[in-house]
DNA sequence: CTACCAAGTGATAATATTTATCATTAAGAA
DNA sequence: TTCTTAATGATAAATATTATCACTTGGTAG
């Protein structure tokens, strides 16, 4: 793999954010810092960068979205708001062995939680 | 809601398939026992029955699958091969709580796990 | 039993997301 | 500097989903 400026960018902009960009909003933030890049070379270097292990893909309601942060952690996705957050956890990546009762391995940020996030209990409450 | 011959159509393939199948999958199951029927209606149809709650949604690679079993268990996502799979595991399920320290409530049937499978691990072996 | 209303359907079109193609550009080794 | 090939960007196509709306049908009120 050869060095490219905008995939180095792509990168950059998710290391730099704790948000979990769509493709369109990579776009979006890669544009201010190099005007006319294609939407092609965003899916592109994402796509690519996801099978390096550099980002972590996400597939939310139909779109992939991308974290920047390929530390031991997992996800959580709010079914209300819709908000994707980081959710670290030692006690649960130590007992993550238990899926190793049933053959099967999660990958280092594969385990995905959906329900409802602590905002949008308390403003139900 | 009112009683929908199609929509009963629905329910009851997923719930006689252990499968997770695609709309598209749904819908040609579905032409077997109602030919004509709409693909729009498929798309309707399990969007009532997800938001209603007798069926589990799984946003898998940018297309949603369907769960026909509601009872408490999660899935089992593999990488390699695609497959998805029920996971039934009491042991985690107790332990889900561990999620609520961090204030957020999973859904029932909300855990996703994404790694790989045991097959595709015998076969890499 | 019939008439009526609203939910549900199916055909069609539109939108959203992603992938494919290919001529041109540029990384980086010879 | 030249050459090879990865990477880009413009464009088109494919895939998945949602919107619209006239027509049909479930089911209730008269």
């Amino acid at each position: 793999m050869r060095y490219s400026f905008q995939r180095e960018h792509i990168l950059q902009i998710l290391r730099n954010s704790t948000e979990h960009y769509s493709v369109e909003q990579v776009h979006k933030e890669l544009l201010k810092e190099i005007p006319n890049v294609s939407l092609m070379t965003v899916y592109r270097n994402l796509t690519l960068l996801a099978k390096k292990g550099d980002i972590i893909p996400l597939h939310i309601n139909n779109a992939v979205h991308y974290c920047g942060d390929v530390n031991p952690h997992y996800h959580l996705e709010c079914l209300n708001c819709g908000e994707v957050s980081d959710f670290y956890n030692s006690e649960l990546l130590t007992k993550n062995k238990l899926l190793d009762y049933d053959d099967f391995s999660p990958a280092r940020n594969g385990i995905l939680f959906r329900g409802i996030c602590s905002d949008c209990k308390e403003a139900e409450a």
